[in-house]
DNA sequence: GCAAGGATATCG
DNA sequence: GATATCCTTGCA
């Protein structure tokens, strides 16, 4: 699989897309050289949000100033704040005025795990308004404790693990050379089967969308949120 | 079980 | 300009 196969998963329905980024990597890289530090983490939960019509949806007011990006290029990130605390990651789809969108909700870490854990570290510090020597310490060890498989087993914690702010929207992931982005599974990867249920977190939308099979996980896999 | 926390959309 | 609400998490 190439870095064109990774365009041409966007160029599908988005429902097919979501499907389609379950086990794509998405991969942080900073500094070069000896100083290049690699996070890689492998996507296992996604929920697919379908434009205005979705309920659902940041673009359920259509375009405003938050939901602007959704309304651009696929494979570009839309980030937003939930809760005042947390970044969640999600990539655009469909043609541009189309604002479709897939939230990464969990993703296995495979490379740079320390890097994951000192990340989780920073953004609880930085979220905590005064945190004594006292909290962080606890945070660290908690942090030492926690499997790697939950480091980032939620989109809140994607955001964290990955570093993940506001301003890395409108990133095109589709491009190796952005600090953030994705990058193929591996061709030898074993098949997997994917578990479709509702999306979480929504019950204001109503029915029927509380209860679209839009949100697909690998089944069974010990990274998904609960 | 619930509080923490800040941006967003909507209302007056 | 004020306020209800929110695609969550970790600890009581």
């Amino acid at each position: 699989m190439t870095a064109v196969d990774l365009r041409a998963i966007f160029e599908r329905p988005t429902l097919e897309v979501a499907r389609s980024l379950l086990g794509v990597r998405l991969v942080r890289e900073d500094g070069r050289g000896r100083r290049r530090a690699r996070r890689v983490g492998r996507i296992v939960e996604v929920e697919a949000y379908l434009g205005p019509a979705d309920r659902a949806s940041h673009a359920r007011f259509g375009e405003t100033a938050r939901s602007r990006p959704m309304y651009g290029q696929a494979g570009r990130a839309y980030v937003y704040l939930v809760y005042g605390m947390y970044h969640c990651l999600n990539v655009v789809t469909e043609p541009p005025g189309v604002p479709h969108a897939v939230l990464i909700r969990a993703v296995q870490p495979l490379e740079g795990i320390e890097l994951f854990r000192a990340a989780r570290c920073e953004a609880e510090r930085n979220s905590h308004r005064s945190a004594s020597a006292q909290d962080l310490e606890r945070v660290r060890s908690r942090l030492e404790r926690t499997s790697v498989d939950r480091l980032a087993a939620g989109p809140g914690l994607v955001g964290a693990a990955f570093s993940l702010g506001l301003e890395l929207t409108g990133t095109d992931l589709l491009d190796p050379g952005n600090a953030v982005h994705f990058e193929p599974a591996p061709a030898d990867e074993p098949a997997f089967d994917i578990a479709s249920s509702a999306r979480v977190g929504i019950a204001y939308a109503g029915t029927p969308w509380t209860e679209a099979p839009w949100r697909f996980a690998v089944a069974g896999h010990p990274s998904l949120s609960r």
